[in-house]
DNA sequence: TATTGTGAAGTGGTTCACAGCT
DNA sequence: AGCTGTGAACCACTTCACAATA
C-alpha cells in the first residue's frame, strides 16, 4: 500500500461515522456530495480519498452504505479487539474509562493504572485500579495494544517509556508535553491547551 | 496581517509552551533548534514561524526566551481574560471544569451548563450547575467569548446554536459530530473516536 | 563560529475538469 | 441526466541553502 495521507485518514473515520448515520435513517445509498457535506469535506476530495483505496460506487448512483462503511472498517483496522491500558485514574482517566467509543470499535481497556497509592485499589468502570509500578510486568504476562496517557505532563514521558517498554505500539496522549517514541510506536497526542490557543489566536480575527 | 497556516498558530502554542520551560530552568536565551526538538518541529520551520511575525532573534546567539514568550502570547491573544462558558455537567465536564490550563491562560469558567434536572443545582469546581434552558438568556445578559461543548452528540447541534445565539464567537466541542456555525464563529472540535480510529488504522502499519 | 532571517526550490495535499458508467 | 474515478493543474506548507550578523 501507497502513502496514506494523514488528513486522509481522519476524514475516511469522518465518512464511516457519517455512513452510520445514514444507515440508521434506512439509506442505501449516499453520494460523495452527502458524505462531504457531513464532515466539512468536498465531493472531490471524498472520491479522492475513497478512490486511494479501490471503486467502491456506482457511476450515476453514488456508494451503497452498508458495503462502503464495512470497506472503511477494514481500511481502518477496526474490529481487531485491541487490548487498552489506560494510565491515570484521575477525572480524566474516569470520563476516559466510560466513554463509549472504545466498546463501538471492539476496543477493551484491559487494565486501569495510577500512581496515587490512595486510587489504587478503587474501582473504575468496573476495574480495579492497580499501581503504575506493575504496568511493565502486567504488560510482559499479558501485552496490550493501546496506550492511554492520562496524568500531568510531568509524569507523562516515564508512563510512555513504560508503555513501550510493554510492547504497546500505539499510545494516545492527554498530557501537554511532547513524549519520545522509538520508531514503529505510534503517538496521538491530543492537547487541551493548544486547542485554548488556537482558540484564542481564532477570537483575535488571525485566522479562520 | 496576511494569512496564517493554522499548522503554524498549532506550532506558535507549542514554542510558547517550551520556552515557558526553558524559563523554569532558568534558560535566558533559546536556539531554533531547541525550540523545535521539543515539539517535532525543524529549526527551519521554527524560524519560518517565527519570522512570519517579525524578528525576534539575535544571530549567532538565538532567542531570548522571556521576550518571544511575551511576543507569543500577544501574537496568540492570550491575556484576553474570556469569559468561558462549559456546556454539561458529567463526567467529561467534571474533568474540563478542574482542568488548570484555562485559568493558566487567563480564562474564567463563567458558569456549567447541563440538560439533566438532578445535575442543576449541584457544584462543579466550585460553580452551581444550571439548566440548559437559561444558557442564551444568561449569555445575553452576560456574554462569554468562548463555549465548550460536552454534550452527547445528539444535543451538540442544539447546543452550538444556543451558544451561537448568545453571541459566543469560539467553541471547543467534544462532541463526535460536526456542529455547523454562521461565518465568524470558530470551531475546535475534539474528537476521541476520530483519534482512536487513526490509531487503529496506525496499528494496522498503515502510515506513519 | 554559531545561529538567525529569508528567497527559492521542493513536496505533498487539494481542487479542477472531464471522460466514463449507469 | 447524474455521479463516480482520476490525471492534471493548482496551491500551500515545508525544507533547503546561504547571506547576514552577533
Amino acid at each position: 500500500m501507497k502513502h496514506v495521507a494523514p488528513s486522509t485518514v481522519r476524514r475516511l473515520s469522518l465518512y464511516l461515522h457519517t455512513l452510520e448515520a445514514c444507515l440508521r435513517e434506512g439509506r442505501r445509498t449516499v453520494s460523495s456530495k452527502v458524505l462531504g457535506d457531513a464532515g466539512g469535506a468536498t465531493p472531490a476530495q471524498v472520491r479522492k480519498d475513497l478512490s486511494f483505496f479501490g471503486s467502491f460506487g456506482r457511476r450515476g448512483v453514488g456508494y451503497p452504505a452498508a458495503e462502503l462503511a464495512a470497506h472503511l472498517r477494514g481500511i481502518l483496522g477496526l474490529g481487531g479487539g485491541f487490548r487498552v491500558v489506560l494510565v491515570g485514574a484521575g477525572r480524566l482517566g474516569q470520563a476516559l474509562a466510560h466513554f463509549e467509543g472504545f466498546g463501538e470499535r471492539g476496543f477493551r481497556i484491559a487494565a486501569v493504572y495510577d500512581a496515587d497509592a490512595t486510587k489504587v485499589g478503587t474501582r473504575v468502570d468496573g476495574l480495579v485500579v492497580r499501581g503504575v509500578d506493575r504496568l511493565v510486568a502486567d504488560l510482559e504476562a499479558q501485552p496490550a495494544d493501546i496506550g492511554v496517557i492520562g496524568v500531568p505532563g510531568d509524569a507523562a514521558q516515564a508512563v510512555g517509556d513504560a508503555l513501550v517498554r510493554g510492547g504497546v505500539r500505539a499510545i494516545l496522549s492527554f498530557a501537554p508535553v511532547h513524549v519520545a517514541v522509538p520508531e514503529g510506536v505510534a503517538v496521538k497526542r491530543v492537547d487541551l491547551s493548544q486547542e485554548l490557543d488556537t482558540l484564542a489566536f481564532a477570537l483575535r480575527g488571525g485566522s479562520r
